[in-house]
DNA sequence: TTAGATGCAAATCTTTTGCAGTGCG
DNA sequence: CGCACTGCAAAAGATTTGCATCTAA
């Protein structure tokens, strides 16, 4: 499962990331980065708050909220969409896949022939019935935009 | 892109598959689907809506919300996901991608060995950076679960 | 005729923002 | 000490719900 190991090495050269990345070594983030480090279960924001509240007991949602996106932002976490919330639809039940433009959001079809040999992986007691895959990039228009900028 | 002749089969058998699926026929159900049906862009809830309001201006976004719900649960949309609002955030950065209980929103990390062969497909002027997988199923504590419902 | 659908308004939830106070470097 | 960070409260969004009214079948 997790390795001990790993959360160890993960935690450990936690704050020689912050350093690099220019962040501060707060208490917040230490224990924000931890529940996160030692979970395979891909907590939302509010199970975060929740795991960090009995060391922390006066930290604040939007604290969370705050350092996960930072932490997202500096590539320290992987944001994972469930659709649960997502809200985007789409008639088009063909085999396809898309591609989403991280810049401005923007969602296009991709034929992924190679897909379809893509097997469903031991996926222990999971039965799986389908599976969407989501390419991450940078659209044309974004791109020839002049300046970039959250 | 989007072949003419796709959006009248669409359409065309809009009445039946509703019929099929014990749908009432209505003008906004109509005109919701036919939004769909004719574009490639993947609206959201707030964007069908207006979408549709020239044609029926009375019609309220509840109303949008829960006739793509329905068509969602009777399979004639699909849902697609964009971490825009998601938050569920994962500190493994290795490559590996997600099981999805569609049953109880749990989710766990897969090895997916095949996928790394998978290329970014023709993009056209995306310029892919990575890319997610998502597979959808039915985790085995919800399998094994009595009654399923929604 | 009537079960199912809609529209409205209010309730919930989630996420973001502004700002004053706090603490890391 | 100064600037980045936190906590709070309020705002902004997104989505859901209850209920009276309407309408497709």
């Amino acid at each position: 499962m997790l390795a001990q190991k790993q959360v160890e090495a993960r935690m450990r050269s936690f704050p020689e990331r912050c350093r690099a990345a220019g962040l501060k070594l707060t208490h917040q983030r230490t224990a924000i980065f931890n529940v996160l480090a030692c979970t395979e279960r891909h907590p939302s924001p509010e199970e975060v708050y929740e795991a960090v509240l009995p060391e922390l007991p006066s930290i604040s949602l939007a604290t969370v909220y705050k350092v996960l996106d930072l932490f997202h932002r500096h590539g320290f976490l992987r944001k994972v969409s469930t659709e649960q919330q997502a809200a985007r639809y789409d008639a088009n039940l063909g085999p396809h896949h898309h591609l989403l433009c991280d810049r401005c959001g923007r969602i296009e079809d991709v034929a992924v022939p190679a897909a379809d040999t893509l097997a469903a992986p031991d996926a222990g007691d999971f039965s799986v019935s389908h599976f969407d895959i989501i390419f991450h990039g940078v659209c044309g228009a974004c791109r020839s935009e002049p300046a970039g900028g959250r």
